[in-house]
DNA sequence: GCATTTAGTTGTTGACTCAAATTATATTGG
DNA sequence: CCAATATAATTTGAGTCAACAACTAAATGC
C-alpha cells in the first residue's frame, strides 16, 4: 500500500514525472487521434523510448487502443493509437423545462440521446432520470461506463451534497446526487451549466489555447462560466459565476432569486418574452423560438424586445470583461440560432468604452450540446485532467493487490 | 547547456521532482523559519535525507543559512535553517500624488524607506525614482539586490512594453520599466496595486489556505485584485481586475477613464469627497484623510458623505462576491483607519441577499504597506513560486558555464 | 541486392526519492 | 564514568524515471 501524504504540502516523489507526462501523451493521443508514437514523442519533446513506455501502459490500462496502420513514402510503417472508445459516460443536462439524457464515448461524440420532461415534482423527475439512465446502461451494455454527468442549473455544493441555488428549477434541497448513484451504481459529477459549457469549450472546442475566457449562457435565466488562467472559477463552495445574480438596478423588477433588478431580469429569455408581452399588452404562451420566428418573419415589436435583451445582455457582459479580460465571450443558447442578427449587436457593445487592451472576440458556443458535451469533461477531468497520473497509479496498484490477494 | 522546450506542452523531466520539492521546502523554510531539517522533513513528508540533499543545494544557492543551534530536552541539537536576508529587493509604490522607495530583505521587513512627491511631468518623475533606487543602492551595498518590484496605479502591458491604463496617474505612454532599468541596471516587475496587495496577502498573510478572495483597494480610484484556486487572476494582457471601472449608472458622472457612471465615481476617496463638497456647498483643499479625521469629530455632514461612499463600496462589492464567490474580501485604503466605523457597515452590506452559500468576511488587509510588500513577493515569486526550481537550475547551469570558461 | 529512411525497442546512464543503516550529539539513570 | 536512550543529520543501497544511443523492423528506390 502507498502512503498517503497527509502533510499540507504536496511533493513530488519519482513518479510525479511519470504521471505529468503520462496525462501529457493521453491528451495529446486525445486530441490528435489517430497519431503514432513518432509523432507523439516528436510533438510533445519526449523520448521515443519514453513515448513507448507510457504508451505501454496506457494501452494496459485500457485507454487507448492501436489503429490501423499507417502508410508513408518511405520507412516503416507507423501504427496509428486511439482512445478506446468503448469506455463511455453517461450524461444529463437537467433544465427547467426539459431534462436531456445521453451516452457519450470518451471523444464526446453521442451514441444515444433522448429527452424527457422536468416537472416541479422533484422527486418524481429524479427517479425518471435515473430509470432512463439505468435503460441507457443496458441499451449499451457493451461499454464500460465511467461514471455519469450531469449539467444543473445551480449550484452543487459540495459541503451539503446537495443543489443549493437553482431558482430557476424551484425544487426544494434534497440528495439528487445520492438517489441516482444509488439507482444507478455509477459515481455521478455535478457541474453548473454555464461551467459545463466552458469545460466542453476546451476540451472539446479550442483547447487549452485560449487561456481566459467567459462562457454566457442565456436561457430561462442567466449564467456565467468563467476560465482564467486555463482553469475553471469555481470559488468558495464551488459558487462562482452568479454575474447572472449581479443587480443592474437595485430599484428594478423581482428576480426569481429574490433579488431585484439581477442581469437576468433584464437579459435572458424570459426578460425578452416580458418585453415583447409588454409591447402587445397581452400574454400569451409564446415561447422564446415563437419570438425569434416572429423576429424573423419581420415583426418589429418582437425584434424590438430581442433588441432590448441584447442590449441588455451586452451591458452586463462589459461587467465581465472590465473583470476578467477574457480573451473571448463564448455565448450560449437559443439567440445563437441567429447569430448573423445578434453577434455583431453584442460585439458592437463590448468593441467601444472599454477600459484598456484589446476587446473580447464574441462567439456562439462551438457545436451543439455544449452542455452534455461538457459533462463528458467532467468525468473524463478525473482521468485526463492535470495529477490524474497520480490517482490512475493508485488505482491500479489497488488493482494489482486485489489480484494478488485474490 | 541544456535544450530549451520548444513544443506546446510541457512534459516532466528527471528535474522535476527536485524543482517542485526544492520549491516546497524553500518556502516552508520562508514560511516556518528558523526550522531544522528534521522538522521540515517531518512537516513536508519527504525523507530526512532528500531534505538534506535540498537543502545543501539551497545553502550552496545562497538562499538559505545556517541559523542558531536549537535545544532539545534529548538528543542531538538540531541546526536551524533560515533565509539569507543579505538579500534584498527594491520596491517602490507608484501613486498619483505620492511615490514610496524602500528596500526590503527576502521576508518582507524594510530596511529603508522615503516618500518623494509623483508629479504630472511623467519623465522627471521616473528620473527622480531612479535616482532614488540607485541611492538606496549604494546605502545598502551590503546586500544583494535581486530586482526592483513596483506597483502602479494601472495595468502594465506585456505586449507594449508600456503602462496601459491608469486614468488616475495621466501620464501618456513611455517606457517607464525600460527607463528604470536602464538607470538601475536591476530587472524591474511591475503590478497593478490592487494585485500587489493580494500578491501581499498570501505571501506575508494568511499564505495559501485562502485560495479564494478579492482586494479592493479605495483610494483616488477603485481597484480590485481577484485571488482565486490560489492563484492571481491576470486575464488576457494582464487586463483583468478593472472592476473599478464597470458602469454602475450608464447615465452617471464621468469618470476619468473616459466612462460614465463607474464603480469608482461612486466609492472611491474621491467620491466622498465630492459627495461632502456638494453637501457643504463649496469645494476647499480637503484631503480625505480630513475627512475623516472631521467625521470623527462629529460632522454630521462629513459622516453623511463617508457613508454614501462606503455603501456604494458594497454595492460593488456584491457585485465580486456574486461572481467569485471569495471566502474574503480584502479592504485596502485609508478608510481602514477607521476600520470600527467602516467594517461592519460593509460587512451588513454583504451578509443580506446574496445568492446561497456564506457571505465572506470581510477584513482589512493585514499589516500596513500592502501594496510596498506586494512587489516584494512580484520579485520573489520567479524564485520561490510554483516552477521556479527548473529556472533556478538553468542559471544555476549557466553560472557553472561561467566558471568553466573563464 | 543494397543503401536509405522511418518506426519502434532495448540497454545504459544519470538524476531523483525513499528506506534503512550509520554517525553525531545530546540527556538520564545506575 | 558508562551504558541506555533519544534525536539530528549523513551515508549507502535500491528502485523509478527520462534521456540517450544503439539497435531491430519494415518499408522504398535504384
Amino acid at each position: 500500500m502507498r502512503r498517503i501524504n497527509f502533510t499540507n504540502t504536496q511533493v513530488a516523489s519519482s513518479q510525479t514525472a511519470r504521471g505529468i507526462n503520462r496525462g501529457v501523451v493521453l491528451n495529446l493521443i486525445r486530441r490528435r487521434q489517430p497519431i503514432s508514437r513518432a509523432d507523439l514523442a516528436r510533438v510533445s519533446g519526449l523520448q521515443r523510448s519514453t513515448v513507448s513506455l507510457i504508451t505501454e501502459q496506457l494501452i494496459r490500462e485500457r485507454w487507448v487502443v492501436h489503429g490501423p496502420i499507417g502508410r508513408l513514402p518511405r520507412g516503416r510503417r507507423p501504427t496509428f493509437l486511439r482512445l478506446n472508445d468503448r469506455r463511455a459516460i453517461l450524461v444529463a443536462d437537467l433544465r427547467p423545462a426539459q431534462t436531456t439524457v445521453g451516452v457519450a464515448d470518451v471523444n464526446g461524440n453521442f451514441l444515444s440521446q433522448e429527452t424527457m420532461p422536468t416537472t416541479r415534482d422533484s422527486r418524481l423527475t429524479t427517479e425518471a432520470l435515473a430509470a432512463k439512465i439505468r435503460h441507457l446502461m443496458t441499451v449499451h451494455s457493451d461499454r464500460v461506463f465511467e461514471g455519469v454527468g450531469i449539467s444543473i442549473p445551480g449550484r452543487f455544493s459540495e459541503s451539503s451534497q446537495r443543489i443549493v441555488f437553482a431558482p430557476n428549477l424551484g425544487w426544494p434541497e434534497f440528495d439528487f446526487k445520492g438517489t441516482i448513484e444509488q439507482a444507478t451504481g455509477m459515481r455521478v459529477e455535478l457541474e453548473n451549466a454555464a461551467n459545463a459549457c466552458a469545460l466542453a469549450e476546451v476540451w472539446f472546442g479550442h483547447g487549452e489555447k485560449v487561456r481566459d475566457f467567459v462562457v454566457v449562457t442565456v436561457s430561462e435565466g442567466i449564467g456565467t462560466g468563467v476560465f482564467a488562467n486555463g482553469q475553471l472559477i469555481r470559488g468558495f463552495n464551488s459558487m462562482a459565476g452568479e454575474f447572472g445574480h449581479v443587480p443592474l438596478d437595485p430599484n428594478g423588477p423581482l428576480c426569481t432569486c429574490g433579488g431585484r433588478g439581477c442581469w437576468e431580469v433584464y437579459a435572458s429569455n424570459r426578460a425578452a418574452l416580458r418585453y415583447y408581452h409588454e409591447s402587445i399588452q397581452s400574454s400569451d404562451g409564446l415561447t422564446f423560438p415563437d419570438l425569434l420566428a416572429l423576429a424573423d418573419s419581420g415583426d418589429p415589436l418582437a425584434a424590438k424586445a430581442l433588441d432590448r435583451m441584447v442590449h441588455a445582455l451586452g451591458r452586463g457582459m462589459r461587467m465581465l470583461v472590465s473583470g476578467f479580460a477574457p480573451e473571448e465571450v463564448v455565448v450560449v443558447g437559443e439567440l445563437t440560432r441567429q447569430w448573423r442578427r445578434f453577434g455583431p449587436a453584442i460585439q458592437s457593445e463590448l468593441d467601444v468604452g472599454l477600459p484598456g487592451g484589446h476587446p473580447p472576440r464574441v462567439r456562439p458556443a462551438e457545436g451543439t450540446m455544449a452542455r452534455l458535451r461538457g459533462t463528458v469533461a467532467l468525468v473524463l477531468q478525473k482521468h485526463f485532467g492535470p495529477s490524474a497520473g497520480l490517482q490512475e497509479l493508485e488505482a491500479e496498484d489497488s488493482r494489482e493487490n486485489q489480484v494478488m490477494s485474490s
